[in-house]
DNA sequence: CCAAAATTTGAAATCGCTTTGAATGGCTTT
DNA sequence: AAAGCCATTCAAAGCGATTTCAAATTTTGG
């Protein structure tokens, strides 16, 4: 069924029929109404691609994972808030996969020079990154989720990772632990550089010395923060507070504390940061989990929107989110024992 | 960069350099090498969507997520496996998400009505699941992921749910169990009864009552797995061993365990279906999980491998594949307490 | 009642590619 | 030297929509 059918099946020409199809003020109401009536009935729709060459429009915006590395849990829910809100528009999200780095600059260029998406959502920033160069380059609006360092404005949404460290590790410092150990993220990324900052920002506003051997950055897996907690248990004197960098990480080092014989909560304690899973949650931990919290489903479903928004015209310097990050206490975080 | 620009600056026809680009045979060598050369350094892409109009090939295939609650861990593992197949190819992944299931199966009208992607994949089918008729109906290619009643062959690929589960119910009466709870998936879902079968059919063939307190059917999460466990540990007598349908759940029942001062191994035992994921190891926990397991992975790299051959023709009939899933025993399923 | 304006429709160009069918020119064959 | 073949190349016709520009019709106003 294409237009020009519908059009010989209404005896109208295809130009009135994709006005009436389109809105346009030009078509007297009766027509328009016969038009929608029967191209409904016939279940009739654009062949997308000759849509997309016609307007230049795709009505999708492309993702570009990086393989089995980055692939985690979190993705798949931030996939799930974009794609939701997108979907109220019709647009979908058109995904590659890449292995390396050099695929995925690659990818970007294709993708551009096929043009086969609007935009893109750019995630995963380092604090050097030439990958939103490129797209600014390559004249196609992106969005960034998280921040970079550079020049030229982009349109961000963050979450106040500095904020949400300095508070957790502040809280600890209160409670009296002195010896706190930080799971961070690969170094290089963002925001664990940011994570970084929050927590020696805090630590020296107590004058309390920082430690190297208490900070590793790591993929946020169960296993890597298992052995790495493990290890630094057996530090002496030991951590008696873990900041993990995801809910991962913190199943990991429970059972290192577990496992050295240890309570979480009285001998160590622990505050892990929580992007929201609906299927593992801190509320429901045991001992319950103390957490710095952000649903990064809702950043996807406004980071959707800021996609449209930029599409719109918005000028992506006015386009700038920094998420303030909530501090959950539970009790996986108790005074440092003494 | 247009094939029209590309042309004329090699001062050719479009026809002779979309060809020597193509690989047809009747284009002089040399001056396919000048050609391929040229756009190289170009840097010349074909539009995407000029290219699909013209085809009616799209280099896309489709996947529909239902919104929040089926859109977990698997999903993104699934999808790095297809992604990281079909990427070798350069056909990308057209993503859509959907709420309800009146949703999904518009958006599989309107995808088809508008030729967005070659072929779809179609997931978490059910026992009877109009979809797969919807899509043969629509006359559009898909490969199934699990499997489905219904009277016309589907090109499809499931592991043996009911194999494994019969496997692991047997091991465990072997063991001196008798109190065996199954934690399955929601009812209705192919899996799910599959798992069902499988557990009904070893308790049967030893004799052993079926207890249908023992089972229960919920979605994977670590939080319902909790309390579903909680629950059944208060049976009097209370089951002696669990059957996890995820590692999501196992982590949940573990919690419950552990909360009703049991020991997992020796108390209880437990074993969990494993989809294997990067960031949550069976090996590594603690105690290690002993687990029916199957690469979900891997299952998305073969099923982007079936989808290419339904695109090349081969007939649908002849694509079925039911994997068999490995029993693996570590320290978690133990003989039953006397 | 007629010219001018407004409304409504349509023919044809366009988007950037593939592909059909025809043309060109050089070589071999008779 | 004419005829027939190849090997190359190209002009033009699609693919299925949108959009420009023009035409037809109706309405308005004097």
């Amino acid at each position: 069924m294409r237009l020009k059918d519908l059009a010989e099946h209404l005896g109208l020409s295809q130009t009135t029929v994709s006005r009436a199809l389109n809105g346009y003020p030009e078509v007297n109401e009766a027509t328009r109404l016969r038009v929608a009536e029967t191209a409904a009935r016939l279940g009739y729709r654009p062949n997308a691609n000759a849509l997309r060459l016609a307007t230049g429009r795709t009505g999708a915006i492309g993702m570009v994972l990086r393989g089995s590395s980055e692939f985690g849990p979190h993705t798949s829910e931030f996939l799930g808030g974009v794609g939701g809100r997108l979907a109220e528009e019709e647009i979908d999200i058109v995904v590659s996969t890449v292995e390396t780095y050099q695929d995925e600059i690659a990818a970007y260029r294709r993708a551009a020079a096929s043009q086969k998406v609007d935009a893109f959502i750019l995630h995963s920033p380092r604090l050097v990154d030439e990958r939103a160069d490129l797209l600014m380059d390559l004249n196609i609006p992106f969005v960034l989720h998280g921040r970079t360092n550079g020049r030229r404005p982009v349109a961000w949404l963050d979450i106040d990772n500095t904020g949400a460290v300095e508070r957790a590790t502040s809280h600890l410092l209160d409670l009296g632990h002195r010896r706190i150990a930080l799971l961070n993220g690969a170094k290089g990324r963002t925001f664990s550089e940011h994570r970084e900052i929050g927590y020696l920002a805090a630590l020296s506003a107590r004058g309390v010395p920082f430690d190297p051997a208490l900070m590793a950055n790591s993929i946020f897996t169960d296993e890597v923060a298992f052995r790495l907690a493990q290890a630094m248990l057996q530090l002496k004197p030991r951590p008696t507070a873990f900041l993990a960098g995801s809910m991962m990480t913190a199943l990991g080092v429970f059972r290192a504390i577990r496992q050295a014989g240890l309570t979480l909560g009285t001998d160590v304690s622990m505050i892990a940061h929580d992007d929201v899973f609906p299927y593992l949650n801190a509320d429901n931990m045991y001992p319950t989990m103390s957490t710095t919290r952000s649903s990064i489903r809702l950043a996807g479903v406004r980071i959707a929107e800021l996609i449209l928004q930029v599409l719109g015209g918005k000028p992506v310097s006015e386009i700038h989110e920094l998420w303030p990050v909530e501090l959950v206490l539970r009790e996986s975080s108790g005074p440092a024992p003494r």
